[in-house]
DNA sequence: CAACTATTCAATTAAATTATTGAACAGATA
DNA sequence: TATCTGTTCAATAATTTAATTGAATAGTTG
């Protein structure tokens, strides 16, 4: 083996991993999946991808090593192979959100027309005037949550508001900085008569700082 | 704007970034310019790379905004643009070491065959019994080096044997885990009756930790 | 100004990727 | 065993990407 043989091999092996970082389709699928487990078919439905596209993307990061799967009964359900992967992944958002300013604009654009543009961070949380709300899907609060949050789903969340303190700003999170689940959470809860922010944080970033 | 157009937008622009982490001629390059800015005609040279398409794949680096150019003459000099774009090579590095064991594994066999295998850790170093060996370029080991290390490119060494302690382990290093200069460094030395062994680490690393 | 150097651009070809469709398959249920 | 459900596979078409070649460009040197 040469040298050329050797690093043409190692290049090419770390490329056709980093090649599964390429479709925006699968950056949307592991960001789900960094929020726990999930079956094709709720990949499908959580993410604007037909099912057999879904199928097809899951393949293409289970033949990169980036994602594992166990069956339970009929269904495969799929999940981030180790920590590495969301580091990785974490790595490249912040590239990318340092290099391509868009991103940030784009972002900044979406919430001010919703008035969801304002956050505050986990250190600033203080639980006498705060209160945690986690707004995903239940399975995904019981994989990891963050300590003192409540869970209500935010399709649930015009029937539960009575779970909610009047008295103190609820503090809404979701999947991550591009999930707009707590934004729809904040516009509800404001148009109930609550204070409500987003936080700044995820859990998929707070175990996984940048 | 809809939160599907957002998400569409946002890792649409982040995939177009991954996408450039995504052929191994340009992840050679990017380990190249780790080490310093090198012109097109250097990142060819350096690399298995014809002239033409290193060009067009540092235009791809371009675009992705993963590299900076200088004029210097009529020379183009190009650079990683911010110290994130080694930050994001280095995570994907790791998460494909973990993931693929091959790459370990050829590494491992590369140097086996030429007994150099061997390696010491920074925090081993002991000056008094080692002298570290940068057989990087000069321009390279100008760019950035390792305290205490001697400047003597490889294909200089030969020549320039009576600069070495005699009675000290020499310690090489270069680029990086995938760069084999230091292994034909350790090769020549141990011909010549020196004792020597690879580094470890690289300045790269150093600069830039898992 | 002519010749030279370093680089980029344009055109071409071969190969790979993406999304869609519908068929195939494997496990669970009746 | 027949049927249903969740998933994968295979075939296709549209789009991208990669490498090669040679021409074009911009700055420098004689």
């Amino acid at each position: 083996m040469t040298s050329r043989e050797m690093k043409n091999e190692v290049y090419s092996t770390i490329a056709g991993i980093a090649k599964a970082f390429s479709n925006p389709n699968r950056l949307e699928i592991l960001d789900l999946l960094s929020n726990g487990e999930k079956s094709v078919e709720e990949v499908a439905a959580q993410t604007a991808i037909s099912f057999a596209n879904a199928s097809q993307h899951l393949q293409v990061l289970k033949k990169a090593r980036l994602v594992r799967l166990r069956k339970d009964g009929n269904k495969v359900i799929y999940s981030l192979a180790n920590r590495k992967v969301a580091e990785a992944w974490t790595a490249i958002k912040n590239l990318a959100e340092t290099v391509e300013p868009t991103i940030g604009l784009t972002l900044q654009q979406y919430r001010r027309a919703r008035q969801t543009d304002q956050s505050i961070c986990l250190t600033e949380l203080d639980s006498a005037r705060y209160q945690l709300l986690d707004v995903r899907p239940a399975g995904e609060y019981h994989y990891a949550h963050l300590p003192g949050a409540l869970s209500i789903p935010v399709n649930e969340l015009e029937l539960r508001l009575a779970e909610l303190p009047k008295e103190k700003t609820i503090v809404a999170y979701c999947r991550g900085t591009y999930c707009t689940m707590a934004d729809a959470a904040v516009q509800l809860l404001r148009s109930r008569g609550f204070n409500a922010v987003r936080l700044e944080e995820s859990p998929a970033d707070a175990s996984n700082p940048a």
